[in-house]
DNA sequence: GTTTTCTGACTTGTATACATTATTTAACTC
DNA sequence: GAGTTAAATAATGTATACAAGTCAGAAAAC
């Protein structure tokens, strides 16, 4: 069996979606249907799908690129704050030994990694803590999120917090030692802190 | 100037939309596009949008109409409970007595109403807790949520809860001697017992 | 009788032309 | 020169034709 080709359909989600990502079309952007068909060599159509599906995940608003606010970072770091310290608490009350080492490598990478390797290891400590809370709703939530965040504090360089990878620990231990509570409210600190340092860097 | 003519788009989406939440194109039914076409009298083109935007609504999925399983349910719920707990927690610290007029007469006009009144009644009840946080994606999460549970429970006959309005008190006056842990916790449990009460009239 | 493969109908994906709406710009009035 | 309006232009919305893929049922093989 051959590869199977994929649809034009995926093609303009997945390169508009890069170029987002990466800076190419900037916060405000309008996103024009036809250029947009021109450049990646498809029928407006599946543009439009895509775009659809852009909107849905919130980088795309009324054709636009989606330039986050202040506020709008706030409500964000709410949100995901609710849930990952609901996380927490599930993750110290039922998270398997197994999983607790792959949450420690986890800090252990970020540790020993170059920036990149950094960002994407530190990512992996929350998801890693996020699955926890086996609400696949409440998953999706966060992961939408963070893409946005993501695209937020990529814009300006990839800046690294001093005490990131003390709080990932203190989080950890909280897990290991099965104290529900304490996980949370550390949690919510890193996470209060995390918002605070990614409004600063911006301005 | 005239009323402007709803675009096709918007009529295939409410149309196919009232059909599924009053039960006309019942959970699992496939939906082809063709079909929809003829009977809205409109093209592929605006079903198609129309179809993308309950999909991400959650009312349909892969083209067919969600029939939500007990499981999703309770994943439903517990994100509701999640939002809606903290919501009462603000309300209590937050809410002005303005609102809190307004949140009585809810109840009050749920207790007076016919059936369809009160399902009603007690939606603003929700609605009203829920706009405290203040939060617009929070509050764009239960709307979501909500209209995925309202359609399961309407399938079924409105039933109302016997302890439902004593509940809905109890949050009330937590809120207004400003006892916000006491409300968030009362919201907690009123969300469980709706949780159990849906669960069971299905089976 | 069961499994497999092929065929054809049905459905969705894509391109494109045309219609409608929104936006810009240019001219004109005051 | 500011503001208004009309025309031009560009962008999105909609319909439709055609392509590609999917699935069900019939025919064939075992």
């Amino acid at each position: 069996m051959e590869i199977t080709s994929r649809s034009a359909q995926l093609i303009a989600y997945e390169t508009i979606r890069e170029k987002i990502i990466n800076g190419a079309f900037p916060g405000g952007m309008k996103l024009v249907e036809v250029q947009l068909a021109e450049e990646i060599g498809v029928s407006r159509t599946p543009i439009r799908e895509a775009i659809r599906r852009l909107e849905q995940e919130g980088l795309i608003k009324r054709k636009k690129v989606i330039k986050p606010s202040e506020k709008d970072l706030r409500h964000m770091f709410q949100m995901r704050t609710l849930i990952e310290s609901h996380a927490a608490k599930m993750a110290a009350t039922y998270m398997s030994e197994k999983r607790i080492v792959q949450l420690r490598s986890s800090i252990h990478l970020a540790q020993r990694s170059n920036t990149e390797g950094t960002v994407k290891a530190n990512k992996e400590f929350h998801d890693l803590i996020v699955q926890e809370c086996r609400n696949p709703i409440m998953i999706e939530t966060v992961d939408k999120m963070q893409s946005i965040i993501y695209l937020f504090s990529k814009t300006v360089v990839v800046h690294e917090r001093p005490l990131l990878l003390e709080e990932h620990m203190k989080i950890c231990d909280a897990i290991e030692q099965r104290k529900p509570e304490l996980a949370s409210s550390l949690m919510e600190e890193h996470l209060k802190a995390d918002l605070e340092f990614t409004l600063n860097i911006v301005e």
